[in-house]
RNA sequence: GCCUGGAUAGGGUAGAGGUUAUCCUCUGGGACUGUGGAUCCCAGGAGCCGGGUUCGAAUCCCGGUCCAGGCCCCA
């Protein structure tokens, strides 16, 4: 019987991990050099984490399950509410602000589709305990950087939440999250329907609209404080941080969450093509979640980067490491030494473990992509020394242990 | 949860209610027991699952599973 892979997951073979490996390293590495540092959190969390961030709505959409204590449990679906949790349980009182991020696989229990699997990977980081422009500012130009170091096309959105929200501040609050969602969706014909059904005056349906519109430089606030009255100094001096950064991005102030966490800035990163419905390749804002777990009501900011969809249009790799195959005739103990020896000195080598005729092992070499062979027999245990086969030339040569290294050395393939 | 299209060896495919399911690739071995890539030979390996129609189903019908894509959702 054949046993199938569970829907919506994958597996990966060598050429896609050192891919994905290549795209990882880019983002540890930039994260790094911001000073922050990498956490680790549980795959599976109390289900009450997940559902007191985002709602009881989220349980069908996550993979849920009793332990055998009876504990309901759920895979992680994302992992800002796991490092809110963190740093609740043990980084109270560590010095702020605190620059974490994570590298890690999540869990949907969603449908399938292009860019979109049940278990998929999230690269992040959240900057905890600061409420000032330049918290945004840093965290987004992370986000900027990496997105720019991998060579993709992407548009940059900046949008602020209290905006609308001070427009519909006379709103219910159940009414107004409606709304937000609508907007957030960018499903106008909806909005008007429901804007019309809960008899929103036309005035503000009017300001609705005018503000959702509003995209395009900074200058787009000034509009939009025609609009609504509201204080601009924020994202203007946000704005000011960003363009001495030299970072391009579109002020949207349809940009939204539908979450009330989210406080003020947020932001979103969408690939120009190579996706289809799912583009969105980075989504993040600054939101206040701490006090919902525990402790203190803090400021954070932060984003998750789409590490499968960024991984799907990015074409950065890193090229296999050159192999050398050690081939015998007859002398496997000594070719088994002899890889061993070159393993020690950095040099990739395989030996024969089918116990073949020596085409057959050269033949293998080939097939792997072996930069050299080195063929150990009666006659180079007799000479002391080793022939040498340049698969690429074909060559061959009789060389002693540390002649093989150090053409090895000159060929680059050990320091 | 909804819609559309799919599913034949590890991968890619052909055919089609009726003998032993086609071809390419692949994997193992050999021709060739001290030198890879070529060629030839031999071997291996398949109709998603369950039910129905039928003398007979991989083929037709129904249900399910899975895949691709689109909705819903998207923390």
């Amino acid at each position: 019987m054949k046993i199938e892979r569970p829907r919506g997951t994958r597996d990966f073979l060598p050429d896609e991990i050192r891919k994905r490996r290549a795209i990882e390293t880019v983002m540890r590495k930039i994260a790094e050099s911001y000073g922050y540092g990498e956490i680790a959190t549980p795959v599976f969390e109390h289900l009450e984490l997940f559902t007191t961030k985002s709602g009881e709505g989220i349980v069908k959409e996550i993979y849920a399950f009793r332990d055998k204590s009876g504990r309901e449990l759920a895979l992680r679906p994302e992992l800002t509410a796991p490092v809110m949790r963190l740093f609740v349980n043990e980084c109270s009182v560590m010095p702020r602000p605190l620059r974490f991020y994570y590298f890690a696989n999540c869990f949907r229990y969603e449908r399938p589709q292009k860019g979109r699997y049940r278990e998929f990977w999230q690269f992040g980081v959240e900057l905890i305990g600061s409420s000032s422009h330049l918290a945004d500012a840093e965290v987004i130009s992370l986000a900027y950087r990496i997105l720019n170091e991998l060579g993709l096309d992407f548009e940059l959105h900046i949008g602020h939440v209290g905006v609308l929200r001070y427009l519909l501040r006379h709103l219910e609050e159940e009414k107004a999250a409606k709304i937000m969602r609508l907007i957030d969706k960018r499903d106008t014909d909806g909005l008007t329907v429901y804007l019309d059904e809960i008899g929103a005056p036309h005035e503000l349906a009017d300001r609705v609209f005018s503000l959702i519109d509003l995209s395009g430089g900074r200058e787009v606030l000034g509009d939009a404080s025609k609009i609504v009255k509201f204080d601009t100094t924020y994202m203007e001096k946000l704005c000011d941080v960003l363009d001495s950064l030299e970072i391009n991005y579109t002020i949207n102030l349809g940009t939204v969450r539908g979450l009330d966490y989210y406080t003020g800035v947020v932001f979103e990163a969408y690939a120009k093509h190579g996706l289809g419905a799912e583009k969105q390749i980075c989504g993040g804002g600054s939101y206040r979640l701490a006090h919902l777990f525990g402790g203190e009501d803090i400021q954070s900011t932060g984003f998750a980067l789409g590490f499968d969809r960024i991984a799907e249009i990015c074409d950065l790799t890193t090229p296999e490491k050159p192999l050398v195959a050690v081939a015998s005739i007859g002398f496997e103990k000594e070719a088994c030494k002899l890889a061993d020896s070159l393993r020690r000195h950095g040099i990739c080598a395989v030996t024969d473990v089918m116990e073949r005729s020596l085409k057959r092992q050269l033949s293998f070499a080939n097939d792997v992509n072996a930069r050299f062979a080195v063929i150990v027999g009666k006659r180079e245990i007799e000479s002391g020394k080793y022939t040498l086969k340049d698969m690429e030339t074909g060559e061959s040569m009789q060389l002693e242990f540390e002649e093989l290294l150090d053409y090895f050395r000159s060929s680059g393939l050990c320091p």
